[in-house]
Parts: structure tokens; sequence; C-alpha cells
DNA sequence: AACCTAAAGTTCGATGCTAAAGACTACATA
DNA sequence: TATGTAGTCTTTAGCATCGAACTTTAGGTT
């Protein structure tokens, strides 16, 4: 009596209470849920990293495209604005890039009038990849939000919308990197 | 005109907007909502990084110590089940246990009755820095959810329960490993 | 008793990330 | 024109992680 499966995870509800048992002053309510938030989340980026895997990519991957994508046309922007975007270091995004390019999803080239700036650009076949990942994961979401009545989703992006301007406005950005990601 | 500051990010609703532009038979709705759940699991992060870091330790050690200490006492658990709870291979727990002993969080020692199994012990100086982090958290948290109302914390916690609820149904643990976490 | 199999943890090689240092370009100023 | 300075990307060194091979022990089977 107690443990979910093997010995993964406890339930969020048994969770709570040892909590409550080392911590005395905790408020029950908020902690179910920034436990149930983070949990959510990692179940989902495990559910988005086995879809891009079946299409041959990684989740790394497709942040790229996305940032690519959502710049909108002509999908280009420059390796530290993709740095920027996506919270990692510019070194890192340099052998992202690399990667990236060897598997054809895009295309590296010098900014003519200015040489010292790079820009990365999204292939066709790289558009096609996010256009593939986006079909996968919008039936995922849509299935993950399927017990929710459409005023319950509403509510929902309300509230969380709140929350994420709550505490983006509290960390103007953080200058820029966004690290310690567990 | 659309950033929010430097280059960071784009607004939410702008975003939602990019995304309809870009792929036509999209739900907004959903798509707030997932993005907002991804969003602030990132924000979260980084204020417990800060906080953890505050205190000499990472968001690494952190989850171990979490784990040792909802384990009740006497806070013992071998690296494979820590690895399970953490969804690291056990490879990485080792590693991960070397530091921490170093640090003096916590003990490695052989288990007597079976001499293959290693126990990992939690030192009192490793409760101490939970405790430390875990006030620290709980400052956050209750400041992150300030704007929400006592009715409005137990529909959100109930509805966020509810999504869990479906996805760790879903993927029933994994089988283990929980990797691909951005 | 000798052997086989399974389980637990560590070691090894490769990958991706960070922080810091380096290389190159553009632009302002003297 | 020469020089300083800031900005952009790349390179380097160190660390954490993964997947796979390896070591040790426990427990069953013949």
């Amino acid at each position: 009596m107690g443990d979910t499966s093997g010995l993964g995870e406890p339930t969020l509800e048994e969770q709570i209470a040892a909590y409550q048992r080392e911590f005395q002053d905790l408020d029950p309510q908020v902690e179910k849920i920034v436990n149930a938030l983070s949990r959510l989340n990692r179940r989902m980026n495990v559910a988005y990293g086995r879809q891009t895997a079946e299409l041959g990519i990684t989740n790394a991957d497709w942040e790229v495209l996305k940032a690519l994508v959502l710049s909108g046309a002509p999908y280009r922007m420059g390796p530290g604005d993709l740095a920027k975007r996506l919270g990692l270091t510019p070194a890192a995004m340099t052998h992202r890039i690399d990667r990236m390019v060897t598997e054809g999803l895009v295309n590296r080239e010098r900014d003519e009038t200015n040489r010292v700036r790079v820009i990365v650009e999204l292939t066709s076949a790289g558009r096609e990849k996010w256009l593939e990942a986006m079909r996968l994961a919008t039936v995922f979401e849509e299935d993950l939000l399927q017990d929710l009545a459409p005023d319950e989703r509403v509510t929902l992006g309300e509230v969380l919308t709140r929350l994420l301007r709550r505490v983006e406005h509290a960390q103007p950005d953080a200058g820029g990197r966004l690290s310690d990601l567990d």
C-alpha cells in the first residue's frame, strides 16, 4: 500500500502528506499545486521526447525548430538570439547548430552585411520536421486535456497566465541565461 | 513592438498568435495552457536554482535531499531506488552521491546483510540543508500564488491533479527511466 | 558442492552543457 | 589613418549525464 508501480514515485497525495510530517508549517494547497506543476511538466517532456525520437530528432532540435518557425518567414535568426530564446549559452548553441546542420534541419551562413554575424536558417526539411512534430504534439496535448470541460480550460488558461505574469515580471528575463533547469 | 525585454521570449499571447499563423488547425486554448505550464516550470526551476545556490548546493543536490527526507526516518535509501525516484541512470547516481558525500550531505555505507547493496543515508547537515531550502522554497511558492484566491487554489489543485492522474496513468512510470527532460 | 542466473552498483567512453578565454569584425574617436 | 572598444561567435577545459560493459554478491538448481 503506497507506491504507484515499481518504486517510481509516491502518489501526489502521499507525497504531500510526507512533506507535512517532515515540515510542520506547510500549506498543503500550495504544495499540491507546485508539485503537480512540476510532475506534469516532467511527464509532458517525456511524452514530447518519445514523439521527437519517433521523428528521428531530439527535444533539443525541436526547441530550435520552434524558435525559428515562430520567428516567422524567412525563418532566420542569429545563434546569439537563439541562445537567449532557448536559455542556452552561445557555446552550446554553436554545437547544437553544428549538429542540426549535419542533420539538414538548418543552414548556417555568414551575414554579408556584417561579417561577424551568422545567420541560422530553417531548411525546408527542418520546416517539415517541425510540422510533423507539431501534429504529434497537438494530438498528445488534446488527449492530455481531454477530461477538462471547455469552461475549465478557459479558467485554467487564465489562471496559469496570471501566475506566469507574476513570475515573469518578478524575474525580468534573468539577464539572459536561464540555467539550472533540472 | 512585440518582445518583452531584450530578446528573451515573446509574450505568451504573441507566441500563440504566431503558432496559429504557422499551423492552422491549432486550438489556442490548449496551446495556451500547455505553453504556460512549460514556461511556469522553467521560471520555477530558475527560482529554485537561485535559492539552492544561495545555500551552497545545487538543484540536483536538493532533489536527492528531498527524496531521502520524504522516505521518512531513518532517511536511508539505496542508490538504485534513488535513481528511479529521480529519473536518473544508476551511473549518474553514483557520481552524484560521490559529490554529495564529499559535501557532507549524505553518507554511503555497505549493507552488511546483503553486501552487494549500498545504503545512502542523510547526514544531519543534509537534513538541515533540506530544511533551509524548504523554508526558502515555501516563501517563493506562497509569493507565486499570491494573486490566487483560496477557492481558486483549491480548483487549480484539483484540476492539475486530474491532468496528472491522466498522464501518469497513461505512462505507468516509463519502465524506469524518465530522461529527455529539457 | 558447483554452477547458473539475476540483481546492484561501479567503471568506461561518448555527448551536451557551462564558464571563461580567444578570434574576428564593426564602429567610434582621436 | 590608427587605435580603442564593444559585440558576436567559436574554442577550450571541466562537469554531469547516458548507454553499455563489468564486478560482486545472493539465491536457486542440479
